[in-house]
DNA sequence: AATAAAAGTTAGCACATCCTAACTTATTTG
DNA sequence: CAAATAAGTTAGGATGTGCTAACTTTTATT
């Protein structure tokens, strides 16, 4: 099964959270993408099947090498994005915004040429 | 009820193969986008419910005002994106796939900035 | 006129992805 | 310890959006 767009979020929160405080639950992710628990629930149980992350005992989430990467890959175009966005003098908010749904989209080609001109 | 990011990609076509072959029927649209005709008819159905298209009794659609000004604005993000991915050096073809996809999700004030830019 | 081809629709499936309601389980706390 | 709180799951619903199968209707061709 390929991982979807929102697959792709997931992930990166994970990250996002991981790098913010430590530690992650699904209550967490919840939390800052501001969805209710059932569905975070359900895409834990979705990245986990497909080998991106790991649950233990306590309810904390690890990232796999494999969802690591991803999520490393889906957070790198997201900081390009956001930085690229903000260079064409489009406001911090919008550019986040703006980058949290075109990262998903480009391809590594457009990835590469928007890298190469900055 | 909001249009969707289907909805826009089909005013697109509309739009398109109304440039390009003068008539438009479900059929047309169903070859451009290799979709199923059924997938179209439902489509027709609700952008006419939405008030986007009218479709007379030879099955020949037509744009509203409102679905031309939309299809036109989705299509004017098109070429505007397309341009300026070509400029950063990224192929023809990635660069027409890469816009089709951007085109939904870019926020006014990212396209205006592009805009500026070009 | 009979058959074939083309266009469109209806019905129903699949999947992604969000939700709420209601439950279990574990932890905290008065 | 009993009750409250927090975390997680199960069950089922809604919407969007694609599909196939099978039908109708219209148009064209032989």
């Amino acid at each position: 099964m390929k991982i979807q767009e929102s697959g792709e979020n997931y992930l990166e929160t994970i990250l996002l959270l991981k790098k913010k405080k430590g530690a992650v639950r699904s209550v967490d992710v919840a939390v800052e993408m501001n969805f209710s628990k059932p569905s975070v629930s359900r895409a834990m149980n979705i990245l986990k099947t497909a080998g991106h992350i790991e649950i233990d005992q306590n309810g904390f989430i690890k990232l796999t090498e494999q969802g690591d990467a991803l999520a490393r890959s889906v957070y790198e175009r997201h900081e390009l994005l956001t930085f690229f966005l903000r260079k064409l003098g489009v406001s911090e908010e919008t550019a986040a915004k703006d980058a949290c749904r075109i990262e998903h989209v480009i391809s590594a080609e457009t990835f590469e040429k928007i890298k190469e001109a900055m």
